[in-house]
DNA sequence: CTGAAAGCGCTTACAG
DNA sequence: CTGAAAGCGCTTACAG
């Protein structure tokens, strides 16, 4: 019975078997999938009409060993587990998959040493192109392969990156404008790229008008243990209006702890973020925040990675596999400032 | 210069190049590789040597046209934004590259109906199997190919998910002993079998000592507008005295709203979650969760999901892919209660 | 214990 | 405009 069942399921179909069902070539066939070889449009259209009623799906492994691409991405992030990856993660697929490509993951496990392990693993595994982000600070080896680079300021090679310098700009001067001239700055990393911008970008903005003062959580969890409170609240009762952390996880924080002793907010004490997290719109009052714009971040990622695959496979010579660094260059995409309750006005 | 400096690239070494510059034939040299013909250890060992020096890196693409397995598993997802992605792809990823195999993610976009879509894409990437985590309620049609589900209780076929039921009593139960009789649980989605496997489990550990009520999130924001209030201070002002979320995601949003109004937490009410997302300790106070062991649901439906693989690759007659419900089975995984600084007694 | 050969499914020059 | 052939790199029966 299982048997019977089992013989029911039709033995895949390939290429030849619509070329001899119909008793053309399988190089008609081919063609007339891929719309490329010079064929008559009759002959494509019944081809591709038949192949449709007998179930074709063209095999990835036969295309693959002979044009030597796998139609595949690798995506390498330094955590997987980190709070932004789904928003990456989401729109790197939707990107690729509108180019007919699929994406593989790489997790170096949180280990930094353990990134150049991931990235192999991607190349071995067949991946025509990676697309990494590197976590705060690491730089990437110079790889053989090619690349695309999501926020990393500085590296070589095809890079874009949110436009987190004015982004701090954005945030700086809308605290400005409430009247905020007391502002107490949360990051994690200080050696964080990204965090860096952002602060630059905000004290630009703000230099002359305010008194800014930065906590780096990292390093404050580092003397007090990992949770420790971040001292804002007797910071708010003696002045500071403004709380603006370099990311949402941190905003988290201190609308908590602020909260927590009593102090209303955005009534007391207005806090802001960074990223637009999706809990953001969880909290009560919900966070206000800077937004990146992942889907054009993703798009222009996938698109110059795609360029530099395609380019390569019609380099001279016996050479699959470019350098990567042919034509450095690096977009920024603007963010978005979203406001939502956690912000008001400086009280008097 | 440039064209020199890409004629270092050294083409890419296969099989026969390394059997050419070892007088052996292919057949040896794979057998050596792969450790699985007869074929004497010395020999073996020098190929394995040359090979190495080489620089030989397998092409999956040959691999897989011949054998008809690809070594990557699909990952759906019915939206890869939600928060839990990260846990669950690490755990996959992690589980999956223990045995070899690398992952390719689907997403539907949030889109229920493009689930299908999604598994398509990913079958016809040649995934060899497919582990599914469905969003609430969802039932994937019959597929025709390997299959491990996550958290889809009801479904035939390979199931592993972790003991919400069992959660739900833990945390009834914790919640009990520390007095609380009177307490609201605050759900997400009312057809979402996790949440009511997990509400079942607690109603069953306090029916008898508490009143329970549930406020159904999605619900009263259908009504009232999505990110209204969920109304829990009033009813922290007439004796409620435990607010228990049956995600941390509502958890947090207890929490603020409390804390807002100068209910303190855990002093005048506790608030407890589930899931354990990687914020729930960037909160004050820090959030009691109940966490999956995610590490062990994904090796259970990795081990499964590549039993099944392999089995059918040994099966009778010409028929590559088995239907994937030849022997159901659910695992379940207990969960962990975390208890942090969100929960206490119950006020007198 | 080892080698020669066939073939997985596709695409791409090359003939006609 | 269409067909016949070669070959991408691998593994697996089959001979020896």
């Amino acid at each position: 019975m299982q048997r019977e069942a089992m013989n029911k399921v039709q033995a895949r179909v390939n290429l030849s078997d619509i070329a001899r069902a119909l008793g053309v070539s399988a190089a008609a066939v081919s063609n007339a999938m891929s719309g490329k070889g010079r064929i008559s449009e009759d002959l494509a259209a019944t081809i591709r009409k038949k192949a449709d009623e007998m179930g074709y799906v063209p095999s990835v492994a036969g295309r693959a060993l002979r044009t030597g691409r796998s139609g595949v991405l690798g995506l390498v992030l330094a955590d997987i587990a980190h709070p932004l990856f789904p928003q990456i993660a989401q729109a790197i697929e939707n990107a690729a998959s509108d180019k007919g490509y699929g994406i593989l993951i790489g997790d170096s496990r949180g280990d930094i040493n353990a990134q150049t392990k991931a990235i192999s693993r991607l190349i071995e595994r067949g991946a025509d192109g990676l697309i990494i982000v590197p976590r705060h600070g690491t730089r990437i080896a110079h790889i053989n392969h090619p690349v695309a680079m999501i926020d990393a300021p500085s590296t070589p090679g095809n890079t874009v990156s949110a436009d987190h310098w004015d982004g701090g700009v954005q945030i700086g001067s809308y605290l400005r404008k409430l009247g905020h001239r007391n502002i107490i700055v949360i990051g994690g990393y200080q050696d964080s790229n990204v965090q860096n911008d952002r602060l630059g970008g905000m004290k630009s903005a703000l230099s002359d008008s305010a008194r800014v003062e930065v906590i780096w959580v990292e390093a404050l969890e580092t003397q007090m243990g990992s949770g420790c409170p971040l001292g804002l609240v007797p910071k708010a009762q003696h002045g500071v209006t403004a709380f603006a952390a370099l990311s949402d996880l941190h905003a988290l924080r201190a609308v908590t702890e602020l909260q927590r002793a009593g102090i209303d907010v955005p009534g007391r004490a207005t806090v802001t973020g960074f990223d637009d997290l999706i809990w953001s719109i969880n909290i009560s009052p919900a966070l206000t925040t800077m937004r990146m714009n992942m889907e054009e971040i993703a798009n222009i990622a996938v698109r110059a990675l795609i360029t530099q695959i395609e380019q390569n496979s019609h380099a001279e010579g016996p050479v699959p596999g470019g350098t990567g660094d042919e034509e450095p260059s690096t977009k920024r995409v603007p963010m978005e400032l979203v406001i939502r309750d956690s912000s008001g006005p400086a009280p008097p």
